[in-house]
RNA sequence: GGUUGUGUAGCUCAGUCGGUAGAGCAAUGGAUUGAAAAUCCAUGUGUCGGCGGUUCGAUUCCGUCCACAACCA
């Protein structure tokens, strides 16, 4: 596999499978530099239970859109589509090549394909964001009782930001499937999904070992970050609701089951190539 | 060696007075356009320990063997 002649690399693949160690290794290789497409690893002193790469790990290696937000801050992938997408000018300026390393799948998506954030969708200013679950779906029960747009009637989200775009008066073209650049390759690190969930619970374990309830018991835990994985479980432990072997035992499931999902989206939503990691080979 | 008990889904177990089985957890598949490590939808995956016998039909009854546990020697 030859990865010298793209303008753009992308490392994709499920959490806990060595996608950093990756990275780092081709940008040593191809002159390089990395921007993390990791939902969590943008925010600040979430270190231990997001995974994120060390100095030491980075090896020289140049580390992008890591640290950039506070636990407290809210950020989006409208955010994180129009700042990757400056750092890829950027490193592009210098003569290197941006590799885009992480997990979250519409993040990386939306840099990559022409997804469309309108500017004025503002949740802020809409009422909806207010509303509990619950009250969202039924006040989309009322309002909308034909389900025109086929929206997922369950799904509280998708729900709050369809009436919020309605409310703005904000009309959106979806098609994610046209390229926003030209040359560009997605890479898949893959393994067996039994090794992966020997390494997800290697790894959780190694969090704990390393302070992860100390980290976490510095956030408060309505902080937007903190309803990320090894985040939210943890609060619960602390907070006296669950012992701490449940919480380990659901951080744990719950790292299984985003690695599913991570999988669901990057083979049927993205075209990649796939490397096993253990195998040593390309797929 | 003997007695008793257990053996059913990945795990813990329920159940069928004989008509090839179901709960919880775990798991798997899918969706995904401003919280995405979020949110939502769908799905039982099984030679009912092995081999014989009785029976139209055995996971269920009987015999035997194997494994595990406890107790007795």
């Amino acid at each position: 596999m030859n990865l010298q002649n793209y303008d753009i690399i992308a490392i994709v693949g499920p959490t806990a499978v060595g996608k950093t160690k990756f990275s780092i290794e081709l940008a040593g290789q191809i002159n390089g530099e990395v921007i993390n497409g990791d939902a969590t690893q943008i925010y600040r002193d979430l270190n231990i239970g997001s995974a994120k790469v060390t100095v030491d790990e980075m090896q020289g290696i140049v580390h992008h859109l890591i640290d950039i937000k506070n636990p407290d801050e809210d950020y989006t992938v409208a955010d994180f589509q129009i700042e990757a997408r400056e750092k890829i000018a950027e490193i592009q300026s210098r003569g290197k090549v941006p590799i885009i390393c992480g997990g979250s799948g519409l993040y990386i998506q939306s840099v990559l394909f022409d997804y469309n954030f309108n500017k004025q969708f503002d949740k802020s200013n809409s009422k909806y964001s207010e509303y509990d679950d619950q009250k969202i779906l039924e006040t989309y029960q009322e309002l909308y009782p034909e389900n025109t747009d086929n929206i997922d009637v369950q799904n509280p989200s998708r729900v709050r930001n369809y009436l919020i775009r309605k409310e703005l008066g904000i009309e959106e073209e979806h098609d994610g499937s046209k390229p926003h650049y030209d040359n560009f390759k997605i890479i898949g690190i893959t393994c067996e999904r039994r090794i992966l969930h020997e390494r997800i619970s290697d790894r959780v374990d190694a969090m704990i070992a390393q302070g992860l309830i100390e980290e976490v018991r510095q956030f408060d835990r309505e902080f937007p970050s903190q309803s990320a994985i090894g985040y939210k479980e943890i609060h619960q432990y602390i907070d006296g609701e669950i012992s701490l072997e449940r919480a380990i035992e659901l951080v744990k499931r719950n790292t299984r089951r985003f690695a599913k999902r991570q999988y669901t989206w990057f083979n049927n939503k993205m075209d990649v190539t796939w490397y096993d990691s253990v195998e040593d080979k390309w797929q």
